[in-house]
DNA sequence: TTACTTGCAAATCTTTTGCCGGTGT
DNA sequence: ACACCGGCAAAAGATTTGCAAGTAA
């Protein structure tokens, strides 16, 4: 991280505590409360600013979850689905969705990962319930 | 309408006007500065209320395009594909996503209809080109 | 006349930006 | 010391809400 000529400062460090602490992507919001008995973060614009620095190095990601802020989470080329009833995001493991790309590329030669726009569908049991 | 104890306004109708005109979906903020020609129409708040009426009466629906406001247009049960490089938001024929919706339902048992949140993905053009 | 509607202003919510004093290296 | 950074305040963009006046029915 310095090699890239930036600092490894306190209100940095923090928001990679909180990130590898939280469990789930999280919001800059609570990443700037303290996740998980954290002491009260820094500035949520600093947070988001560094948010931002460790998105360029490849540390960090953020995905889109439906209406809602955005979630942010160490990058681990994770793909994301999102229950847009129940508002679940879920990440899925590895190779799960391959299948789906694959018939994507097919029907219309596109070419998806599902890491910063989480495939948005109903989850079984949401599926199963009424409208 | 009538029947359901709404008015036929003349701000109603213009935005209903404005979504017959256009082609392809449009911002709350595109209706209010009067689509293609049409008369400057009525305040944007309005335009947001009228919409979320009619969209209650199942005439409406929006599309979410990831970044970037909201698209309204008339409600035909379309399913949308959004390239997350060029921005374009494409509307597929349908049942051209039938494979896609059935991979994902053998995948994880989600049920997809890609009409609220578009399938975000990359086109073929914007995924042959570099990163 | 009555209740739904509008326009305008102001509030919300998330994210970004400007500025200046503070701090790693 | 020098450039990067953090905190605070304010801006920006999308959408919502409060309210008094307007208008369909």
């Amino acid at each position: 991280m310095r090699r890239r000529g930036l600092r490894l400062s306190s209100a940095r460090r923090l928001v990679l505590e909180a990130l590898f602490a939280a469990e789930h992507p999280v919001t800059a919001d609570e990443i700037a409360g303290g996740v998980g008995g954290r002491v009260p973060c820094s500035d949520l614009a600093s947070v988001y600013r560094n948010l931002e620095t460790l998105e360029r190095l490849g540390v960090v990601h953020h995905v889109h979850a439906g209406h809602g802020p955005g979630l942010y989470a160490l990058a681990r080329g994770r793909e994301y689905v999102l229950c847009e009833r129940c508002g679940e995001l879920h990440a899925v493991p590895p190779h799960a969705l391959d299948p789906v790309r694959e018939a994507l590329r097919a029907a219309l030669g596109y070419e998806a990962r599902f890491t910063h726009f989480p495939l948005v569908a109903r989850c079984g049991d949401c599926a199963a319930s009424a409208d």
